[in-house]
RNA sequence: GUGGAUAUAGCGUAGUUGGUUAACGCGUCAGUUUGUGGCACUGAAGAUCAUGAGUUCGAAUCUCAUUAUCCACCCCA
């Protein structure tokens, strides 16, 4: 359709029909974070661009080429493109490191990424995220992998593995990067343009590199893992025995290298083959140095971010349960003015006592009022008209059985209703 | 930012070597008389064939450009 003005590419409409996917997710993610002890921050959707040059990192891809930037009355402004740095923030700037330590948050919020939307990569994109704020234990790092685990659990998703990885303190890294660029330096003359400049900026990314000559390179290039000082290998190890002890299967991949320049000691991905190339559902990882670089006190923290989208596809994909819409719980087809009168009054009762109540507010026949209340799914029928009006009694019907039960239409009527209405739908789950 | 593919009613499609009012299914709305849905039947609304140029007597169909979408690279959720 030539429609004048279209969405803006990489971003989505959630129509009615898929709102119960957003529910579903929503209403778990909260469930579980709570049974965690996390309670929820909301944020401003934008920053100050220094809030995510500090914290991301100035070298990264989200900095240099995705953020979303205006500038206004001469500050510079930034749609938030991850989670956590504004979390930080605002955890400072609200002295919440002077409640309870450890800080458990969780948030559920738009993040915006200028790159070429495809499928699981969009421009503006939902993140439910995570953060433990206050504690160096690994107990902490698998606290909050199983809070990943279960809610993953929950949705009942599967075919999602768990990689871990530990890409160790500011110590041992620099260590590391010196032994790294002497293993790629040898073979300089036959590594991609990108990792060529990568050497000197972060060789880590080379061992990322999806070109089969760099990883053919990397494949014998040393690990960081062998460079880990005694405190971040000992920190890894425990980990790994807690997550052993709570039953969580993962895999040690010691090529992921997140993208965010914060992370140190634990990082992990849990990631599907199930939509396409972008299958990294969950990402997340420690930043023991993140809240002393935003000003704050030396604090260890960590966290991380699921893609709501990306959940939903993969929800799709395996066919997993999306909680039912509700249904409407009684149509009322009124015949004349006096039963409209009637129709007002019961409509606006029922719908005191909490039920779905519909009547016809479009002037339609009586046959094309039974059809709309089909389509709508209503459970239950009524007509009234002068009949029912001088009776004081009508006819309920149940439109998944096409049963009729007489009632009164008195005060007793909302009574008998909700009973009915109980019955009906204990009887339907108990088909089921 | 770089590739490749695609663009016909709300959705899914047809439209054969360019030839009169662009077709079909689903959906929407209305009807098939008397106060009752699901089935069936009838009818209606809804498309300047993504946009803009060009070739041609004639273009949804050929050419070019633009835009958008999808997939992949890259990067990440």
């Amino acid at each position: 359709m030539a429609l004048l003005i279209q969405r803006p590419n990489g971003t989505e409409d959630v129509i009615p029909q898929n709102i119960h996917k957003w529910h579903t997710i929503e209403k778990v993610t909260r469930e579980v974070a709570e049974k965690f002890g996390f309670k929820e921050i909301r944020i401003p959707t934008f920053e100050n661009t220094n809030l995510f040059l500090r914290s991301v990192g100035e070298t990264t891809d989200v900095v240099q080429k995705e953020m979303y930037t205006v500038m206004a009355k001469e500050t510079k402004f930034t749609l938030r493109p991850e989670g956590t740095a504004g979390t930080i923030r605002a955890t400072l700037q609200n002295g919440l490191l002077n409640e309870p330590m450890p800080q458990r948050l969780y948030y559920i919020l738009p993040c915006f990424r200028h790159e070429r939307p495809q499928a699981g990569r969009l421009r503006e994109f939902h993140q439910f995220g995570v953060e433990m704020i206050g504690t160096q234990s690994p107990v902490a790092d698998a606290e909050v992998i199983s809070l990943a685990k279960n809610l993953l659990d929950r949705l009942e998703l599967r075919n999602i593995a768990l990689y871990i990885n530990s890409i160790g303190c500011p110590a041992c890294r620099a260590e590391y990067h010196k032994a790294l660029k002497a293993f790629f330096e040898k073979d300089k003359d036959n590594l991609c343009d990108t990792c060529l400049s990568r050497l000197e900026k972060n060789p880590m990314r080379i061992l990322d590199c999806k070109s089969p000559v760099c990883s053919d390179i990397a494949a014998n290039a040393p690990l960081i893992i062998d460079y880990l000082c005694q405190e971040c290998s000992d920190h890894f190890e425990k980990l790994k025995s807690y997550l052993d002890a709570m039953n969580i299967e993962y895999t040690v991949n010691p090529k992921i290298v997140r993208g965010l320049d914060y992370y140190t000691k634990t990082v992990f991905e849990f990631v599907t083959t199930d939509i396409g190339a972008q299958g990294t559902v969950c990402g997340g990882g420690r930043y023991d140095g993140l809240i002393e670089q935003l000003g704050g006190p030396k604090t260890p923290a960590l966290g991380f971010a699921m893609g709501i989208e990306r959940l939903i596809l993969t929800m799709e994909k395996q066919g997993c349960a999306f909680i039912e819409p509700k249904k409407c719980d009684l149509y009322i087809a009124p015949m004349g003015e006096n039963a409209l009168l009637k129709t007002l009054t019961i409509t606006h009762n029922l719908r005191e006592e909490g039920f779905w109540t519909e009547y016809d507010v479009v002037g339609r026949s009586l046959k094309a009022q039974m059809k709309y209340a089909d389509k709508i799914g209503a459970l239950f029928t009524m007509v009234l008209g002068d009949n029912e009006i001088n009776d004081n009694k009508a006819k309920l019907r149940n439109m998944s059985t096409g049963e009729e039960i007489e009632v009164t239409l008195d005060e007793n009527f909302y009574f008998n209703f909700s009973n009915i209405a109980i019955a009906a739908m204990f009887k339907e789950s108990l088909e089921f």
